[in-house]
DNA sequence: TTGTAAGCGTTATCAA
DNA sequence: TTGATAACGCTTACAA
C-alpha cells in the first residue's frame, strides 16, 4: 500500500481496460461513437475503478487549452469587485473554466508580475476588473494579445470588449431624482477624474441634466479616497457656500460613499436632514445608516457573468467584432434624498 | 510576421544562445554556479530577446510541482472570507504560489465538483475557508490527502491544521464587556449551532463567564441567517421577556449582525438606546449605524496569511505535526453597548 | 562545464 | 473500430 497513491494515468486506465491510450482518450473526448459498446463499457469501468481524472496539466501542455481564465482585480476589498467576481465565477463553473485569481492591490508592478504569471500558466483569456487601475497599467495589458474583457473601464485608443454599467443613463436617472426632489445646489463628488471614463461619463450626464435647469447650482469636486481631511473640507465648504438652499451630494462610487458617510459623521452633518446624499453602488448597510442612503445599484453579478461569456466567445473565435455591453442600473430611493422641505 | 506569435520555448532560447536546453534549464533553476560567465550571458540575452517565460504547465507536468494552491470558499459574499482571502493572496505572492479560486456557494455538490477540479490541476495544497460549510462536506475534503489547512473550523475526529480566532478568549472579553457595562439580561444569538466549533466555543465561553454572575439572566437562540420572520420574533420575545431589565444581545458573526440590525430596524428597536448589541466580526459600517455597533474584530488578514504559510510548510514536508494556530481578537467599543443607565 | 536523451500524461497522426 | 507512436515544453539522469 502506497502512502500517497499517485493519481491514476490514462495508461493505467488503458491497461486496466485491456486497450490502448488512444481509445481511452477518445472516450474522454466525446468521440464515443467511434467505440464499440464492449470497449466503452470496459473503459467506463476502469475509470470508475481507478477514480481516474485526466490531468489538466498534461492536457494544457498538449492541446494548449488549459481552460484557465485569469482574473485581474485592482482592489479586491471593493465590494463591487467581489460581487462581479461572483458572477464571473458562476459563469466559469457553467462553462468549465477555472479562475486564476490575481489581486494587484492597486500596485503597478504587481500588475506586471501577474501578467507574466498568467501567461506562464497559459491562461486562455483574462478578465480585468480595472476599477481604479491606472491607465499605464491597462495599456500594458492590451499588449498581451490574449482574449481580454474589461469591466467597467475603457482604454482610449484601444479596441477591447467592455462590459459595464450604462453610466450616462444611470447618472441621468440619479440626477433627475435629485432635481425632482427639489434640491437647489448639487455637488458631484468623485475621486480624481483622470481619464477614468466611468467617472467622466457620470459627471457629464450630471451636467447635461442640469444644463436645462439653470436655477439649480452645481459643481463637482475630486478628492482622493484616503485623504480624509480634504474630504471634510470639501463637504464643509460646499455646505456653507450654499447656505439657505437645499443641498445634495452625488457620489460617484460606493467606496467613496463610505468615506463621505464617515466624513459627514466627523463634521456633524446629517444626510437626509442637513444635506441630500445619493451614491453609486448599492451598500449592504445603506438602509441602516440614519434615514438610509439612496443608492444607484449596479447589476454586478450580471456584469461579471456577461464579461466571462464574452471572453469565452472571444476564445472560441477571435474574429468577432469588439463590443461594448452596458447594463442599466436601478435607483434605490431611501431617506437621504428626501429633503425636509 | 505571425498573427499570434506563439510563445518562445526553452528550445528556442537554447538555440538562440547556441547551447542546449539543459543549460537554459539550469540557468532558470538557480544552478547558475555551474555555468560559465560567457554562457550565462548568452542565455540571459536570449531570454530577454525572446521574452521567454517558462511554461508552468510543462513544469508542473514534469516535476509535479505546479505551484498552485486551491482556495475553497463556502461563501465569497461574506466579507470575512474576502478579508481572509486578501491575506492568503499576499502570502501566495510572496511565496511564489498562485490561487485557484473556488466558491462553493454553500452548495454541497459544487464542493465535490471543485475538489475534483483542483485535483485535476494538481494543486499542491488547499486552503479551506469553511465558514458555514456542512460537516459532511468537510469530511469528504479530508479524504483528498492533499496538504490542507482549515480556516476557522475544526473537523471532529480528524487531525488537520487549523488557523483561526481564539474563540474562547474573544467571547470572554466580549461577554465581560457587557457584564461590566451593567447589562442584566443577555442573549447569545447565532445560526444553528450544529457541530460548528466556532459557534459552540463562543457560546461556551459566554456561559462560563456568566456562570459566576448568577444575577445576570442569559439564554441563547439559534436562527437561520435567511429566516427574517424568525429573527424578528426571537428579538421581540427576548426584549419583552426581560422588560424592565437592561438587555443586550451578542451576535456570533458579522453576517448575522447585519441581519440583526435589519430586524431591529423592522421591529423598531434601537441598539444602544433600547437594547445593547455586540457582534463578532468588524463591519465597515459599524460606526455609521445609529450610535455605532460594538464589534469584536478578527485579525482576518493575518489569519489568511498564516493559513497559507502553514499549507506551504506542509507541502514542503508532510511530516510536521498538526497544529492549531489561534489569533486574538480586538474589542472595538461603540455606542451600541453603552446602556443609558 | 556542457550536452544528449528519456519521460511526465495527454492528444493527434497515421496505419492496421 | 482500434492502437502504436510522436509530439507538447520542461527537468533530470547520465555522459562527455
Amino acid at each position: 500500500m502506497k502512502i500517497r497513491p499517485s493519481r491514476a494515468t490514462i495508461s493505467d486506465v488503458a491497461h486496466a481496460a485491456r486497450t490502448g491510450k488512444t481509445s481511452v482518450s477518445r472516450y474522454l473526448n466525446g468521440e464515443q461513437h467511434l467505440l464499440s459498446a464492449d470497449l466503452k463499457a470496459r473503459i467506463e469501468e476502469a475509470i470508475a475503478d481507478l477514480q481516474y481524472r485526466p490531468s489538466q496539466m498534461a492536457r494544457g501542455l498538449k492541446r494548449g487549452r488549459t481552460r484557465l481564465i485569469g482574473l485581474i482585480i485592482a482592489d479586491i476589498t471593493n465590494p463591487y469587485s467581489v460581487d462581479v467576481m461572483c458572477g464571473i465565477e458562476a459563469a466559469c463553473r457553467e462553462r468549465g473554466f477555472t479562475l486564476l485569481m490575481c489581486n494587484t492591490n492597486n500596485e503597478v508592478d504587481l500588475e506586471q508580475h501577474y501578467l507574466q504569471l498568467l501567461s506562464s500558466y497559459q491562461v486562455e483569456g483574462i478578465v480585468v476588473n480595472a476599477v481604479g487601475m491606472r491607465e499605464e497599467v491597462l495599456s500594458r495589458l492590451q499588449q498581451s494579445l490574449l482574449p481580454m474583457v474589461l469591466i467597467d473601464r475603457k482604454i482610449p485608443d484601444f479596441a477591447c470588449d467592455v462590459v459595464g454599467l450604462n453610466n450616462a443613463e444611470a447618472a441621468e436617472v440619479a440626477t433627475r431624482h435629485l432635481v425632482d426632489n427639489g434640491y437647489e445646489a448639487l455637488l458631484f463628488l468623485s475621486e480624481p477624474l483622470g481619464s477614468v471614463n466611468t467617472r467622466r461619463e457620470r459627471l457629464q450626464a450630471f451636467r447635461q441634466v442640469l444644463a436645462v435647469h439653470p436655477h439649480i447650482q452645481h459643481e463637482n469636486a475630486e478628492v482622493s479616497l484616503h485623504h480624509a481631511a480634504a474630504l471634510d473640507e470639501t463637504l464643509n465648504a460646499f455646505y456653507h457656500r450654499y447656505a439657505g438652499k437645499r443641498r445634495a451630494i452625488m457620489v460617484a462610487n460606493g467606496a467613496m460613499t463610505l468615506q463621505v458617510a464617515r466624513a459627514m459623521q466627523r463634521i456633524n452633518l446629517r444626510w437626509g436632514d442637513d444635506i441630500g446624499l445619493l451614491g453609486f453602488d448599492e451598500l449592504e448597510w445603506a438602509a441602516l445608516a440614519g434615514p438610509g442612503i439612496t443608492t444607484l445599484k449596479q447589476p454586478t453579478w450580471q456584469i461579471g457573468y456577461a464579461a466571462l461569456e464574452r471572453v469565452i466567445a472571444r476564445i472560441e473565435s477571435n474574429d468577432i467584432p469588439v463590443t461594448e455591453r452596458v447594463f442599466s442600473g436601478e435607483l434605490i430611493i431611501r431617506g437621504s434624498s428626501q429633503p425636509l422641505r
